[in-house]
DNA sequence: CGAACGATTAGCT
DNA sequence: GCTAATCGTTCGA
């Protein structure tokens, strides 16, 4: 029986891109729905792609709060993304959760997600957000606590890295992790 | 107050 | 590969 190591926000307190690349292998559950991080990206600061770059709005209000929490927002008005908020209060940093290996409740996240296959389940973020059912009332929740779980990886594993995904601004910088060879990714690694 | 724009996805060519 | 769907947030007038 693996030692199931929960994580607390001292352990969201570093480098969104350290946290990011921590964070592949680790388990996350909702209700203790959900499975193993593959995916994740950082976004800090001074980064241009980042929803902090302009400074604090009502939107991105938890991203400048203390580590450890959930920052939740609504994509395309369409989908819910999940981040885990970074680095000290004030700063306005975090990762997104791009992709996780559905392993617990795969039935209720199956009937969520209105889809069988596997594969496609929560290999994107706004397809965690609908497999996982989270929302807005999700965001500035602590991750410690319920619903939410984060456990700490247990296996050793390999992490590769590449560009981000999805934006119009610093496109070049490498700060999106993936666990590698992962069949679970919303996109392969070159 | 109007308008542009997404940290996306599904479905079709 | 291309695009519609869909709406909250942000910014400029």
């Amino acid at each position: 029986m693996p030692r199931l190591n929960l994580l607390k926000p001292k352990d969201f307190a570093g480098d969104s891109h350290e946290v990011a690349r921590t964070l592949i292998g680790a388990t996350l559950l909702v209700d203790g729905v959900g499975g193993r991080i593959v995916e994740t990206e950082a976004y800090d600061r001074e980064d241009p792609a980042s929803h902090s770059f302009s400074g604090p709005t009502p939107r991105n209000a938890v991203m400048f709060g203390p580590p450890g929490h959930a920052y939740v927002y609504r994509s395309y008005g369409i989908h819910w993304c999940l981040n885990f908020v970074c680095r000290e209060e004030g700063h306005g940093a975090g990762v997104l959760i791009r992709a996780i290996e559905p392993l617990h409740g795969i039935e209720l996240m199956r009937e969520r997600r209105g889809l069988h296959e596997l594969r496609l389940l929560c290999s994107g973020p706004g397809r965690v957000g609908e497999a996982l059912a989270i929302t807005r009332e999700l965001s500035g929740a602590r991750l410690d606590r319920p619903p939410f779980k984060v456990l700490a990886a247990t296996e050793p594993h390999d992490v590769v890295r590449g560009p981000r995904i999805g934006i119009s601004k610093a496109m070049d910088v490498p700060w999106r992790f993936g666990l590698a060879g992962s069949r679970f990714l919303s996109r392969a690694f070159r």
